[in-house]
DNA sequence: CTGAAAGCGCTTACAG
DNA sequence: CTGAAAGCGCTTACAG
């Protein structure tokens, strides 16, 4: 560690010009001699200078720096939409800093965090959130910077967001089991919250519209670990039969056909499965997971976009995104591609 | 979006007192009569108040922000990692924002967003990269704030760092191996660069002990994406037959076992394959893959808690730690547990 | 095209 | 215990 702090008035000095001169060459804002633009310039590399982002900011009253709220940095998926974040904001004609904020699906820690990014003085901020209950999406409406939601269901209209249709994706998905003569689909979830509610909407919709009713008792809380849910697994297909299973978890997903493999249920024959996340496991596993893919890393690219035309005033026109999704057939379900 | 900006001055005239006293308040930086302190803090809840850490910053040349570099924050170790950092980093007692920066395994990349981050005043930075240069070294050395490296390979014995003994990890793997009459070792790595260099020592040290020669046309370098090995893996098992495969990637490792399976060649009895990673998906493919387990999330957390103690100037005797290995026998390996 | 000066919103000696 | 004032390192009208 060295380096004597230089600041733009020793750039000035140095050259023979004015602080503001200076700072027209740094900033390109304004017309510079081109003479005194090179001494400038041969200055600031002589000295190695390089201008405080922090002063800057305090200056110009914009920080070029946004927040990203995240559940749970972990995540793979997660993970995933945070590089096409990253990728997006660190793009030349964007060049935007990030300070990223995990929070652990707690919500005071969400609404500290919250206030810690806008306390730094953040020029807009990425949420994600499993589901946007009234509070939070109050909270973004009140924002003094831009918000862009991204990956999570909500039922806003009004909302700048960019996801999927979590809705018709897990209705695809319950409507493609019974239409293939499977009455008893079991649904697994981790978080049983709200986000529920988004998600649960399609699977009963499937089912009114095949007049079948849906049974409650096939709506089951997972646990997070994968060891959890394979013994749990292992206990549940010993008494109960279910036809198939809608999962919202790879590793619940994994856990129940494993289990079943281990009792010597057939699959797909036996029993269909289905995740909601195409992570890289659900290939490499055998049989192969049949999976509903979507453009993960896409969407932390749009939602870097779309935060970064709001936040320069552009008036998009649109400002909801919804993701197309696909299920990607495998060996898991009858129907393979 | 709304809220008008409201400042140190609204405060200090509503409740009555100088700038200087609402700053001790919220700093509790010197003594204040309660009753002052009490209005202060009455007017701060009433205005809802929120300092603006950007000025802060710049008045007492600290951000409490640190930088994070990292190769790819996809890679699901490296997310893990981050979990640990931004932990440690947002408990009571730290309290530092985070300026993430992926750099994509680009030399140059890195070298800029360092650059930023130092232009963005962060307190200390915490650096992963795979293999540290002397290039790489000396900028560290060079920095005007502190830095932690983690989670890389190195032989530099100055630096702050924490991560796990490469060499012994891949020394005891082959070691292993070759105790139990394999000769033929395939060792497949993704990142051909000097990373290699160190990693390899252990797997050479084993083969010398052992009496041993190593074939070169045994280091292999395998793909990013699952699917290009599987096929490069199908392709490779056709002609050669290796005993055993260490592999510094999960995919590379899986991919080969499921190639072999499709071969009909029998795991662990005429295959036996170890990966470097212990991720979640070792555990749920069938066979189980054998590997090597390092605290990851815990990697982060000493990471950041080493580079806050630098920060603090607290004079640690220790500013390197080795977190220990451990393999993770499954089916995958002949010795399972 | 250029410089002097005010201002961004805080903190921190310095006096008292 | 408290306030006036300088300063952190920049940007940006305002004159010229």
């Amino acid at each position: 560690m060295k380096n004597k702090k230089i600041t733009i008035y020793d750039v000035a000095r140095e050259a023979g010009v004015s602080l503001a001169t200076v700072s027209r060459v740094l900033n390109k804002s304004a017309k510079v001699a081109p003479e005194k633009e090179r001494m400038v310039l041969d200055v600031i590399e002589r000295l190695n200078y390089r201008p405080n982002e922090v002063a800057r900011g305090l200056a110009r009253k914009r920080s070029t720096t946004v927040g990203v709220l995240v559940p749970e940095i972990g995540r793979l998926s997660v993970a995933e939409m945070l590089s096409g974040i990253l990728d997006t904001a660190n793009m030349e004609m964007y060049k935007y800093s990030t300070l990223i904020k995990s929070y652990a699906s707690d919500l005071d820690l969400f609404k500290k965090y919250w206030e810690d990014l806008l306390s730094n003085q953040v020029d807009g901020i990425l949420v994600m959130f499993d589901y946007i209950t009234d509070e939070i999406q109050e909270m973004i409406e009140n924002s003094p910077v831009p918000v862009v939601v991204f990956a999570s269901a909500t039922d806003s209209e009004t909302l700048a967001r960019v996801s999927i249709d979590y809705e018709q994706a897990f209705y695809d998905v319950t409507k493609y089991f019974l239409d293939n003569g499977n009455d008893d689909v079991l649904f697994c979830t981790r978080n049983y919250t709200s986000a529920l509610e988004v998600q649960k909407r399609g699977y009963v919709r499937a089912f009114s519209e095949s007049g079948r009713p849906v049974n409650e008792e096939n709506i089951l809380r997972v646990y997070r670990s994968y060891e959890e849910n394979y013994e749990f697994a292992k206990e549940y297909l010993t008494t109960k039969k279910p036809q198939a299973i809608a999962s919202t978890s790879d590793s619940a997903a994994i856990a129940f056909m494993n289990a079943a493999l281990d009792l010597g249920i057939k699959i797909p024959e036996e029993l269909e499965i289905i995740s909601f996340s195409n992570t890289k496991t659900s290939q490499m596993v055998r049989p192969g997971l049949t999976s509903v893919s979507y453009p993960i890393y896409k969407i932390g690219v749009f939602s870097m976009r779309l935060l970064t035309k709001i936040m320069r005033n552009e008036t998009s026109d649109e400002n909801k995104f919804i993701e197309a999704h696909e299920i990607i057939w495998r060996q898991s379900t009858r129907k393979q591609k």
